[in-house]
DNA sequence: CTGCATAGTTACCCCCAGGTGCCCATGTAC
DNA sequence: GTACATGGGCACCTGGGGGTAACTATGCAG
């Protein structure tokens, strides 16, 4: 499971996970996982995002397959966006992440407050 | 399960995404899954990593408890680095993910494909 | 004619993650 | 003396990820 984690398949790995560990996709991820939203929705919804950003990151979900655009010509213009089948099972296994977050952040609490006591914040000169 | 993802929790979870997701971090776990490791060994195993970037990258998962450094003080020095228990669970959970780009990268591929034939490439002034 | 809402696009700028290269301390071997 | 190996530290620089702000097109309300 693990032998080829870090080479040849490491290497989409490594894609996907800048795709997915980049500061936007995520959030639009969990947050069109409650079902299709608009665009605007989806800039209410995402706290701090700016247009740009937005439009950025679901150009490259629905490039990637994990979001799907859907488009009604009218006016004013209305475009939806949902999750593909490949998006929600992405939510499954970053979900599990999350798990593993929230399982040991005590614990990883812990251990900074360790280290930073031991090898001691930036404070140069001792 | 995914009601708190982007939340408060989703901060935790984006802070860890951002440990996890940076260049180098899940190279050096997934090599240290293989059992501990010195310093000039993972050098070696994790190809292409700098001298500096290996140090920085050791240093946040030492600190985050992903990683353990047990030093020997012998000279010349001696130093080990492995997986902490938690840095062992961290490994199931992202393997996950990459089971998930293992099953799903052709879609991908097809996504992108597809994308890039409607919408074309840089390609200005059509 | 003006403003507002939708869904963007474009230009410009800045910060820092990460790369390169050189320096350090120590003990052994030559 | 000097070269080498370990396990780093430190300074300097660049690229691009991401922020801000202005501009676009269209139809409807006033």
């Amino acid at each position: 499971m693990q032998s080829h984690a870090y080479t040849a398949m490491g290497c989409r790995g490594r894609e996907i996970l800048d795709r997915v560990g980049d500061k936007w996709s995520m959030y639009v991820v969990f947050t069109l996982s409650e079902g299709p939203k608009r665009f605007t929705e989806l800039k209410r919804a995402v706290e701090g995002i700016s247009q740009r950003m937005l439009t950025v990151t679901l150009r490259g979900l629905e490039r990637d397959g994990i979001v799907r655009r859907t488009m009604y010509p009218v006016m004013p213009p209305h475009v939806e966006y949902e999750l593909t089948p490949i998006g929600d099972k992405l939510v499954g296994t970053v979900s599990s992440f999350l798990g593993w977050v929230e399982d040991h952040f005590d614990e990883i609490d812990a251990a900074r407050a360790a280290y930073d006591a031991r090898e001691g914040r930036p404070e140069v000169h001792v």
